[in-house]
DNA sequence: TTACAATTCTTGTAGATGCAAGTATTGCGA
DNA sequence: TCGCAATACTTGCATCTACAAGAATTGTAA
């Protein structure tokens, strides 16, 4: 007998549903294994991107982590109040700041690919190390994001 | 040269980073469409499912959704408050619903397949079908949800 | 039957998030 | 150089979300 196109299906085949279900599985665990670290999830990126590239101002801290801006705020405040990071005066600009880690910082960021790792491992635990290759493969692609 | 382990590369590389990325992208996407059709992104995913089942009750409803128990009931109570489903008691029991969409909803609901279809379709333009079908088969396995 | 645990649903609250409006500064064309 | 648009960042506010606690009902075991 043919398929029925019952919602189940449809949603199940969907594309955007799986992601969503995902990110929130995603985001729970994240949260759980950042514990151990004392780092907020709502942090963590800012911090491993400024451990690779700090010296950067909000802007464009937002843009590599495809962020918004009143996010990146915000986040920066945490940044800062959590003494991880502290914003600088940008010598060319008095409209902007250049965001540099801390000593702190950059020593709890060091502590993070770990954590990324597990949680990745964690939720790709099904999947052979080919699959796993080829799904993030493929997610860069339709994220835009092309493999250097 | 040797590729560095840069925190960009682990970044773009990490397959939470890129459902998280994505997962915003597609729910900014999601928002704009549903605008059309003037329904909530809140409720859309509940509007689907109980256009395939009715009559079940909320437990089951989130369970099907992967949604929390609290979030089922607040979208219940959306999707009551819109005109588009009613809670009728459970002849089982005292302490569950059973809900129903009304006709209205029926119609609503109707109208969301080619939205989640444009959405998606929109997200994967940069692949092609058969990339399309192999990622949403590998999304598939790591959320647990296995192909009937 | 009685007491206690489990089920089903709801709600209070704190914190997160998104949007739009606001401030300050800089760039640029007339 | 004047005025207006663009840039960089911040903030108020309404809404959303997660968690935990609560209420009502049902199951169960002594």
């Amino acid at each position: 007998m043919t398929q029925i196109k019952s919602t189940k299906h449809i949603r199940e085949g969907s594309f955007g549903f799986l992601i969503q279900t995902l990110a929130r599985d995603i985001d729970a665990k994240m949260k759980l294994a950042l514990k151990e670290v004392d780092v907020d999830v709502k942090i963590f990126a800012n911090l491993m991107l400024l451990a690779d590239e700090d010296g950067i101002n909000q802007r464009s801290l937002g843009e590599k982590l495809n962020f918004p801006e009143y996010f990146t705020s915000r986040n920066v405040d945490a940044l800062v109040e959590a003494g991880f990071a502290e914003r600088r005066p940008d010598p060319n600009s008095r409209r902007s700041f250049l965001i540099y880690l801390t000593e702190a910082g950059r020593q709890k960021a060091s502590e993070l690919p770990r954590i990324v790792k597990r949680v990745n491992d964690d939720v790709l635990a099904d999947l052979t190390t080919a699959e796993r290759q080829r799904v993030v493969k493929l997610l860069q692609k339709a994220a835009g994001i092309r493999p250097e």
